[in-house]
DNA sequence: GTCTATACTTGGATAGAC
DNA sequence: GTCTATCCAAGTATAGAC
């Protein structure tokens, strides 16, 4: 199937030209087929990159669904972070692309709407990890949770998008999420300070994931 | 001088059309002059979205200068990011441009050294902010400090784009910002526990910002 | 400094042969 | 499904009159 070729192409080109330098002439040349056939498959540009987000984000997902799932605290949230950018940082399209995407879109058009929609399944799997991490702490609200897992995808975008501004390959945020790191590491413990706070007498020692 | 008023129709430009969509032609229609000045000022397109760069950096750092050297607490940053973000979903342009900017040239070509470089005087002032705030904790080193800034920045420009994508005007980021405020209440005096770990018998009561 | 006119390139998109 | 050829709009940029 052609699609696949497609898509492949278009991610390549976003994370090699930006989304300003990704054109259909450019995607054609960059998969070595003819623009027509985008236009064939998928009608115009603005779909094709809809399709192209849609499949990045399914790879992310497939590539770091079980992970996310087994976050129980904020260090290992931060673990899973550095793994994601690396992976941006060396794979061979994917995340890179999909920041630049989102980022480059982010006008209030018709398009914003059906963007955040592809990206919902992603922000979820953040939520769900958040959830687990600040269980028992005064943050464990739904609605806080939500906002903070807003707050965590919003730091991966400019994470991102800022490294490529770097031009090191990513190596630059290296440091930074050693420091976060740190900074969960050190909180983790008093989030369980908080937690006991909160329920008097359900946390025990032992409990802390 | 007409350099202003060219520089004014650009950041409303990309404020409105996003930065695809942000043409010589655009621009002047925006402006309401001729497409010739552009290159008579500014050379060319690349130079012009750079001064604009330059301009909305100056105008947030004239604008939240004194804000964020007053900041000595994690609560009072997030105070300050409040601010900012209204400024951006309210204002005539500036900090919505700058980001769309920043995000939309992320592709490690020529000009992502000069985007830095341009930026660098207000990370500079978010790092000051977050060393005042982190006084006396483990995370008080320069090196650390740095890297927590960048973070900072990053979220900063993450939330902007997102929310711009949602297109009410920010409002969805009012409980993001919130949650954040919410969470610094609850670590900021833990942080001072850290710091009387770190440096035993520094910590008087009384002390805590 | 500003406008008109224009050159040239690239982008999106379609028709029609194969 | 894929390619060729083509149309037209829009992009960057320049020359030259005013």
């Amino acid at each position: 199937m052609t699609r696949d070729r497609i898509i492949d192409a278009v991610l390549r080109t976003v994370r090699d030209e930006g989304l300003v330098g990704t054109s259909v002439r450019q995607i054609a040349r960059t998969g070595g087929f003819n623009q027509a056939l985008i236009f064939y498959h998928f009608g115009s540009v603005d779909e094709l990159l809809l399709a192209a987000l849609e499949r990045a984000n399914e790879r992310r997902i497939a590539c770091f669904r079980e992970r996310l799932e087994a976050v129980r605290s904020l260090p290992d949230l931060v673990r899973v972070a550095v793994d994601l950018h690396a992976e941006a940082s060396a794979d061979e399209c994917n995340h890179s692309a999909l920041s630049a995407i989102v980022a480059g879109w982010s006008t209030n058009n018709e398009l914003g709407p059906r963007v955040l929609e592809i990206l919902h399944p992603w922000d979820d799997l953040v939520a769900g990890a958040l959830r687990r991490s600040l269980e028992g702490t005064p943050f464990a609200q739904l609605a806080t949770c939500d906002h903070l897992a807003h707050a965590v995808s919003a730091l991966f975008l400019g994470v991102e998008l800022l490294s490529r501004l770097e031009g090191d390959g990513g190596r630059a945020a290296a440091g930074l999420f050693a420091s976060l790191g740190d900074a969960a590491e050190a909180v983790n413990p008093l989030l369980h300070v908080l937690a006991a706070m909160a329920q008097p007498g359900t946390s025990a020692p032992g409990a802390v994931g």
